[in-house]
DNA sequence: AGCTCATGTATATACATGAGGAAAA
DNA sequence: TTTCCTCATGTATATACATGAGCT
């Protein structure tokens, strides 16, 4: 499908064709390139202009998600940060569609003019961030997506051995291409999660409420 | 299960007995019920005292949802009113989980003492809370849970006819106990999914990235 | 060093809104 | 004029990954 079918009736803000033909390709801004990425680095592509993008790997398979992201913001400051060259700004939930290209055709080549140009002029401001990142201003780690295929194995794993040793961790971990921290907090998560099921309120709740019980 | 388990190992906020036994019972303030509310009325159970408490009827069968809103507040909203009786916010998140029933026992009657105090000094402002209720203040309708089986119903209804009359919406309506205008709306983001689903870039996308073509 | 537990931030999904348009009445 | 549609996009809710305190 090209964009040909939407040009005539575009009511929006108009697109340089080049844009429309490279939209599903996602934007990184190499500067935000400065914590361990795993798994999708293969993926991205540098240019001579310091912009990186990168085809969201979940794309070409079945994963609906989000290697996209543009690294190092998050879509909620994204979502912020486009009212600088778009006079209002957009919804986290916004910038998560366009990532995952759940929005018409025509909208996301606008959303990406938009990001285009926000992009250029970060660039600017690109050093400065650099900056900050190289000395570690960064606190938080940036959210790891887990493919499906990875949760399937580990949740696997986790049939077996819920609480792996150190060593086979490590051995997961390079398997499924992921930080050995990451396994373990997944780990960590899914225990917790399965001791809500078992043993928390799901199942005494039906024997209690049951009797209407009145609050005091 | 009782809360026996938990109270010698309990290092939280002291329960009283009574307030753990009726934990799974979740707070309406009756200040709020008045937007339409369609399919969960029958299990409100009201008070002397102006409360409201309802067992979320999804806890009974298999919804793992929300239909224990505390009625007329955001979970959001409630989060940070919680401020004013424990000193700090919690998140629309937290809100969340206590409301499905997604904590341990032992933290959801932490949680429900805080929420407990919090509708009592509520019941002061309530009235005033009322009256802005009254002269229709309130912008936004208040969202509803569609349960799953109507869901599935909603669903079968749309491989039929994906846009059905007036009259079909009337009586899918009376027959899920929904408003109409909820099961017009349902339809209408319905179509805007399978629009997309079909259309647009998830399908140009295959031929288009899979030549790497570079952003510019 | 790694666990559990409460709870957070980031992301994804589900219901809602409003602008603009077409056709009924 | 009313009614209902489509489309972009929002707010509210739910889920997934991350953190930190306290303990072993």
């Amino acid at each position: 499908m090209s964009c040909q079918a939407f040009t005539s009736a575009d009511t929006f803000i108009p697109l340089n064709s080049d844009a429309s033909a490279t939209l599903p390709l996602i934007m990184h801004h190499s500067a935000a390139e400065c914590l361990p990425v795993s798994n999708h680095a293969t993926n991205v592509m540098s240019t001579a202009t310091g912009l990186h993008y990168s085809v969201p790997s979940c794309h070409y398979g079945n994963q609906p998600s989000t290697y996209g992201v543009m690294a190092g913001y998050t879509q909620t400051n994204v979502g912020e940060a486009l009212a600088a060259v778009h006079g209002s700004e957009f919804s986290q939930t916004t910038i998560c569609r366009f990532e995952n290209l759940q929005l018409s055709f025509k909208n996301a080549c606008k959303l990406k003019a938009i990001l285009s140009k926000w992009l250029e002029e970060a660039e600017q401001v690109g050093a400065l961030y650099n900056e900050k990142v190289g000395t570690n201003e960064r606190k938080r780690k940036r959210r790891t997506t887990i493919s499906i295929a990875a949760k399937d194995a580990l949740e696997r794993h986790f049939g077996e051995q819920n609480k792996p040793s150190s060593q086979e961790i490590m051995r997961m971990a390079e398997e499924l291409n992921l930080e050995k921290e990451v396994v373990r907090v997944w780990f960590c998560n899914r225990r917790q999660r399965e001791k809500r099921v078992k043993t928390s309120l799901n199942q005494s709740l039906f024997s209690i409420s049951k009797e209407h019980l009145e609050c005091r």
